[in-house]
DNA sequence: CGCCACATTGAAGGCAGTCAAAGGTGGTGG
DNA sequence: CCACCACCTTTGACTGCCTTCAATGTGGCG
């Protein structure tokens, strides 16, 4: 896909006319990353804001001592570090592609520039930020009140919902990233996603072939998510 | 303090004229709770926004076994629940006075209005949002990536910042809520809290006078919060 | 004075992280 | 085509932080 295509479907974009996309995409500079290149480190001067047109991201904070927790993981079309431009003036997390990524580049002053004069580009920007908010409203509840099987669960469940395809031994997803990224991503690690797993398994709620999984319960898979562990 | 006064001080209607301000207040409407009210729960429709005149709000989560997380606390100035204006319908977590307060309310269709001919107030709603949003990348790291001491410590340098006064034994603050919504807000539960005092407290880095906490030794609270257990 | 909510302390148990090692898998180059 | 290697995944044993449960302490207020 090339980038007006993309800009067309990233929600940040969408109801602007063309002239108006023309000048955003000429605002916008390409950059592409190598797998395990950094985008950009927590404590960096936030010199602008990005919007992924192939590849994955995943922007993650790292403990002391080294353990990683992934904030969001992006797939093409998704803009992020979009709040940088307007709180602080560093980028609160890392970025790392996951793949070959690329993606668009836009600098703060020359967005703030834009979205001053576009209002509709404004009222964009309020519905991903808010967007984004409520994200971090699931994912802070899911840390301090779910168990590490109720957060794999949810997370199969989002999937589902997102790309889940029906078939006759029950409905099939597929991981989008690492299991190692993904127990990251649910703040914890892949021993222990390894051993939920293992869990819903012996009790035939999921099959798991390698990425690909098989929900064979979803009841049981909702309730779990919901927190009733049993 | 009157509304108009409230309305001035608070970020998100900075930078507006006396006429846009007369506009805006005239949109809000008052209302009061008593200590323990339920402003909106979690689910609810989310049929407008607050932002706080006087006493303490909290905003939080509640798991199925009824363990608490408090997302938000919400002082005199403060805007909460802007984000269920834009994103989805209902409102993600409950809103619940701890004090006696006044707020004003703005409903969604009306706010929406005004915000729609006022790029100024854009602006400001989404400085407000990418406020938030940092508040969440910092209630993540902290729920994920470190332990109960270190996120206590934080929180008592946070106070220091905004309200420390120093005196000679060393810099008194005042902790602004109970301990146990403290506790809820560190994501943990009141004992666990009691027994992180008490450690800091032994070791000289903290003296704790019921909710009038003195900080004998500020790097080694620095150190802790920032991850350095021991 | 006595109630009630909040706070503290102790003992016990569980979930998840750490450490260590073996098993899988995919990609690269010979 | 296969062998090798790096990296991911899984499993086991152990440890530790935090929650749970229970009991006692404390302070404000009717």
């Amino acid at each position: 896909m090339d980038k007006r295509e993309i800009l067309k479907k990233s929600p940040l974009f969408s109801g602007l006319s063309e002239e108006e996309l023309g000048k955003i995409e000429a605002v916008g500079i390409l950059k592409t990353y190598r797998k395990g290149e950094l985008i950009f480190s927590e404590g960096e001067n936030a010199t602008g804001f990005f919007v992924n047109l192939s590849g994955q991201v995943k922007v993650y904070k790292l403990s002391v001592d080294g353990r990683e927790q992934i904030l969001h993981l992006i797939f093409p079309t998704d803009a992020f570090a979009e709040a940088a431009l307007f709180t602080g003036s560093t980028y609160p997390a890392f970025a790392e592609a996951l793949t070959q990524t690329r993606v668009l580049y836009f600098p703060k002053a020359q967005f703030l520039g834009l979205i001053q004069k576009n209002p509709q580009l404004s009222l964009n920007m309020i519905g991903s930020l808010s967007f984004w908010l409520r994200r971090f409203v699931d994912l802070v509840e899911e840390l301090s009140l779910k168990d590490v099987s109720a957060r794999v669960s949810k997370y199969l469940l989002d999937v589902c919902i997102r790309s889940g395809r029906k078939e006759e031994e029950g409905i099939v997803i597929e991981l989008e990233v690492s299991k190692m990224q993904l127990a990251s991503r649910l703040g914890t690690i892949s021993e222990t996603l390894s051993r939920a797993f293992r869990r819903l398994s012996d009790r035939k709620i999921i099959r798991v072939e390698g990425k690909r999984i098989i929900i064979l319960n979803r009841e049981a898979l909702e309730e779990i998510s919901s927190g009733i562990t049993l």
